[in-house]
RNA sequence: GGAUCCUUAGCUCAGUUGGCUAGAGCGUACGAUUCACAUUCGUAAGGUCACAGGUUCGAGCCCUGUAGGAUCCACCA
């Protein structure tokens, strides 16, 4: 037998996942550009192109960069969009061309990105909550016939490499500052290339449908090509400035960050007060402000060899008279002026405030304002410069502890508070970020914010959840200028050079040239040398739409934009808000339809998973545990757009059990169709369903046999268009149904709901309802109400047209083991993963009712039974029925659902127990004494239904209830009525019959 | 200081423009056991939908306020 008697997904995954790759089916099956084989001038694609491939083999991405760097030039010529080694990779008939599969270009196609993972790093639980995200959208839309294109990525994540690197250089006694940037640069790549391919085989076992020949690394030649001439462009539009600002800069890393990046932490501190002695005394007329000096606040007394002015409030009374008066810096010989400001709070501190334009953010807004200088007092390595020669060299740390103390001695020190203030640290090494004056290059925003903002505005992308548009554009609105410069030699380099120094030409001082290969360029007999520093990645992955897809401003690219952005809500600002700026800026559109937004996967108690605190999860712990879809199954469920919700290995067991479940559903229709089959050949010779003709309208093909339906032949699938609720809107059925048969009718019409349902919520991206549905009808319809009345009847033929639509249904979601049976089964073909998305199957209405009324006869027999005193005995009690045609022909289904030993028709007068539910003249046959002890538990029914009663008479009482309300809420309403009265009475027939 | 979100069963969460008796998984209790599955089957208990008002024929859902929690942005000399 091909179904061992669990399903153990270890003996599958890996086989799968190789065998999908090999095959090619990941790959997108219409070409980004037009392709003109035969050179008439016409797009061939719908001619039968096999027109995949667009990107190199993922082989060459790690090419060593001198040689990446020598092949730039060749590779120049090649026409835009297209590689040169398209269409060699696959052999021919193993690819479906865009004509067979019915498709064309743009609206067939589905697009979804990967938000690249550290090419060097492992995937933890957000990646796999992206990745079961990801591919079920790229499968779901792969089953309904699209060109799905989910494109791989791997990031070189400048810094957080970088900061592993420099540990790793740390270890062997040797600093960066001992190498080169180029040296630098090749290094890491070697580290990154040897660390590399652990993350892209976490992804396989995750099950990723991602189409590896186009995996885009973040530096591969196309994207640096790409921000290049993104960068050109702003440059020459003015987009692009130099400025002398205050950045953060961690002085560990000796690198600056973007405003994004730092994270603030509120912290205890000290507020002191220091006593700056005026320069000269005041004027006589100002009696009351005949002080000798001004006391400030700070928190930073070791930058006062920084500060060149004092600011008080112009509204402060108290120093109103000190307005332009000079006092003496404390610890030197120079004076500043006070000056009035706003930023003086006089509510806060003493009212008067230092100010230090070189090494606050606030001072240097106030320097701008009155024309300050700046002076630079810490150098990038976090020691004193331009201070009195004692201080000079001192680490800020060691600095202040002299300074406070050397204050005290003089007697300026004149107050101490503790107070908490929020202090920005490098967000890797959590080092105190030095606001640090620096030569740097700046995006000027506001312009490309405008431009998103009007899009966002105009509604053109739809966000899930919904507030984040708002949330976006609201952040749009507040953006500084980006600083893009970093001093990290991992990254792409700033294609800027300087005029080198002592030539006194006219030429610029910065030109922009592409040879970053070079560190010096000459160019009309000048020399000029390159910008050490590298670009922020985000200022790259901002390109990410465009060169994943292979965008170009000369061809119509039918997979731009993307379909959908997916990606955590925690870089709404940082990458989504970036991409929307710069795809908009290159390429004039959006860069995505839409965005979801996946929230922090928390652990099973709602915290953060830290290393410190000890809950992360791996990942790929629970995968080698319980299997690949039991993990994708368990963290999409009971989770939705944007929320940071609590996960659990439980939900993990719970997937891996519907797994379970699935495959001994399926093993248990092998064994039925395997038994069937060896009837039929006894019964006839032909044999059904030959491998090709199987796929789609396979139902028709199974040949009668006893105990089947006579009808099964004419059940096939409506066409696509057509639903369940067109058929209730007057499609004739096909079949004719008996009674016998009624869970057939019932289950199809159950599966129809699903899809749609499936359908539904995966359009407005509700996967754990998705995933919900698929779980209650697999396990609590199929499996608990039609295998079970199968085992009676059976009807092989929709067995296996409801199986196959309920692995296809849930394959998006569960990728491998809904394969592993469709190998398995013994009349299917080719891959699940490329099947088409089920139809909607015919069922007569009436039949599917009733069955639902025998499910609730059975319930009720069920539950009654088991409240019954004596519960042991129970299963001892037979049903009776009295004139009822349905429990007559249905007397073996009930008999075995209900595990009743027999069930009659009642002779003579009514007996035993009653049931009430189900409207149905149904007696359990049961002693007199029995029903006695049972007669407690009826009159509470009596009540609780009596209850339910008064309050539906209540509201057909309230006239408003009746005018106002939707009529048919108000006829639901008295069948309501109806209902309860006629329960109630059946119920008090009962109690008077004990 | 600004913004956004959350508060529903013991736990973790659903609940789509307001409309049947507010649902699920896990957990709990009780029961089942010849065969597709103990990764099983059946039955049940468990809710003042944070609180207070308002709108409405009708509110978990809409509005106002309060309390508690989370996240982000800005600021904190």
């Amino acid at each position: 037998m091909k179904f061992a008697s669990s399903y153990e997904p270890n003996q599958y995954e890996s086989d799968i996942y190789a065998a999908w790759e090999a095959s090619g089916i990941f790959n997108p099956k219409i070409s980004t550009v037009p392709v003109d084989n035969d050179g008439d001038g016409v797009d061939d694609r719908e001619e039968g192109d096999t027109g995949a491939q667009t990107k190199p083999a993922a082989s060459e991405h790690f090419a060593s960069p001198s040689e990446s760097r020598e092949a730039e030039s060749s590779r120049v010529p090649d026409s835009p969009g297209r590689r040169p080694d398209s269409a060699t990779k696959l052999s021919p008939g193993e690819q479906q061309t865009a004509n067979e599969r019915g498709l064309s270009p743009d609206s067939d196609t589905y697009s979804i990105v990967m938000p690249p993972p550290n090419a060097n790093g492992n995937l933890h639980i957000g990646h796999g909550l992206t990745i079961a995200l990801e591919d079920s959208l790229a499968r779901y839309y792969r089953l309904k016939g699209k060109s799905s294109w989910y494109i791989p990525g791997a990031d070189h994540a400048g810094f957080e490499t970088w900061v592993v690197y420099e540990k790793s250089l740390e270890k062997q006694g040797h600093t960066r500052f001992e190498y080169s940037r180029d040296d630098l640069y090749a290094r890491v790549w070697d580290f990154v290339a040897e660390q590399r391919g652990n993350m892209e085989l976490q992804l396989r076992a995750l099950g990723a449908s991602c189409s590896w020949n186009d995996l885009t690394f973040t530096l591969d030649e196309n994207v640096i090509d790409r921000v290049y001439t993104t960068f050109e462009k702003m440059w020459n539009d003015g987009l692009i400035y130099r400025g002398e600002k205050l950045v953060n800069f961690c002085p560990k890393h000796r690198t600056a960050f973007a405003d994004i990046e730092v994270e603030h932490k509120d912290e205890k501190g000290t507020l002191w007060d220091i006593e700056y002695r005026l320069a000269e005394k005041s004027d006589s007329t100002a009696n009351e402000c005949e002080v000798g000096s001004i006391i400030v606040s700070t928190t930073r007394p070791e930058t006062l060899f920084g500060d060149v002015a004092v600011a008080v409030n112009p509204n402060d009374e108290r120093y109103k008279a000190l307005i332009g008066q000079h006092v003496h810096l404390p610890l030197t010989d120079k004076t500043i002026p006070i000056i009035a400001d706003e930023h003086a709070d006089p509510e806060y501190g003493t009212g008067a405030v230092k100010i230090t334009p070189a090494h606050d953010f606030d001072d240097f807004e106030v320097g701008e304002r009155h024309g300050l200088l700046r002076i630079k007092v810490i150098a990038e390595d976090g020691t004193m410069i331009n201070v009195p020669e004692k201080y000079h060299g001192l680490t800020t740390a060691e600095c202040r502890k002299k300074v406070l103390k050397d204050l005290k001695e003089q007697g300026l020190l004149k107050g101490e508070h503790k107070i908490t203030h929020s202090v920005a640290h490098c967000y890797k090494c959590d080092t105190v970020l030095e606001p640090m004056l620096k030569k740097q290059w700046f995006i000027d925003v506001e312009k490309l914010a405008k431009v998103a903002i009007e899009h966002l505005e105009n509604n053109e992308i739809k966000f899930y959840p919904e507030n984040k548009q708002k949330v976006l554009i609201n952040y749009l609105k507040g953006l500084k200028d980006w600083n893009i410069s970093r001093q990290i030699p991992w990254g792409i380099a700033i294609p800027m050079f300087k005029k080198a120094d002592n030539q006194a030409t006219d030429e610029p001082d910065w030109i922009f040239d592409r040879r970053t290969n070079l560190q010096e360029i000459e160019k009309a007999g000048v020399k000029y040398v390159r910008d050490e520093d590298t670009f922020d990645t985000w200022f790259s992955s901002s390109h990410w739409p465009i060169v994943c897809t292979d965008w170009t401003e000369e061809n119509f690219n039918p997979y731009y934009p993307l379909n959908v952005m997916e990606t955590g809500a925690d870089i709404l600002f940082a990458w989504v808000a970036r991409m929307i700026m710069v795809g908009l800026y290159v390429t004039g559109e959006v860069p995505f339809k839409e965005v979801y937004l996946h929230g922090l996967v928390l652990d099973a108690h709602g915290k953060k998973m830290s290393k410190s605190k000890g809950n992360v999860i791996n990942p790929m712990d629970l995968v080698a545990k319980y299997g690949s879809d039991a993990f994708r199954l368990g963290i999409l469920r009971r989770r939705s757009a944007g929320m940071n919700q609590a996960f659990s290995e439980n939900s993990v067991i719970s997937g891996r059990n519907l797994c379970n479940k699935l495959w001994n559903i399926s093993r248990l229709i092998q064994n039925m169709v395997d038994e069937d089959e060896s009837q039929s050949e006894a019964v006839t010779s032909e044999h059904f369903a030959s491998p090709s003709e199987s796929q789609g309208g396979k139902s028709s093909r199974v040949p009668d046999s006893p105990g089947r339906r006579p009808d099964s032949a004419t059940r096939l699938s409506l066409g696509e268009q057509q639903t369940a609720s067109d058929h209730s809107l007057g499609l004739t059925p096909i079949v004719t149904y008996t009674t016998l048969n009624m869970g057939e009718d019932w289950i199809c019409r159950e599966i129809n709901s699903c899809l749609e349902q499936v359908e539904n919520s995966i359009r407005d991206y509700r996967f754990a309802e998705a995933v919900e549905i698929l779980y209650q009808t697999i396990w609590d319809k199929y499996a608990d109400w039609f295998l079970e009345s199968q085992k009676i009847y059976q009807n092989t033929s929709l067995l296996k047209q409801t199986l196959e639509t309920l692995l296809i249904a849930l394959h998006p979601f569960a990728p491998f083991v809904t394969e592993a049976i469709w190998q398995n089964l013994s009349w299917t073909e080719g891959f699940i993963a490329t099947q088409k998305w089920p139809s909607r199957l015919v069922y007569d209405a009436i039949t599917a009712e009733q069955f639902e009324r025998l499910i609730t006869v059975v319930q009720e027999v069920r539950g009654t039974l088991q409240a019954l005193p004596g519960t042991n005995n129970a299963k001892k009690y037979g049903l009776m029925y009295d004139n009822d045609g349905l429990i007559a022909d249905n007397e073996l289904l009930i008999k075995t659902l209900a595990k009743v030993p027999a069930i009659n028709p009642l002779n003579g007068s009514p007996r035993g127990l009653r049931l009430a539910l189900a409207n149905h003249e149904l007696y359990l046959d049961v002693p007199e004494k029995v029903v006695k002890e049972y007669k407690d538990a009826l009159t509470q029914r009596i009540l609780s239904v009596g209850r339910e009663l008064d309050a539906l008479n209540l509201r057909m009482q309230n006239p408003n209830y009746i005018d106002k309300a939707p009529a048919h809420l108000v006829k639901e309403t008295q069948d309501q009525i109806k209902e309860k009265e006629s329960l109630i009475s059946r119920l008090k027939t009962q109690l008077s019959l004990i």
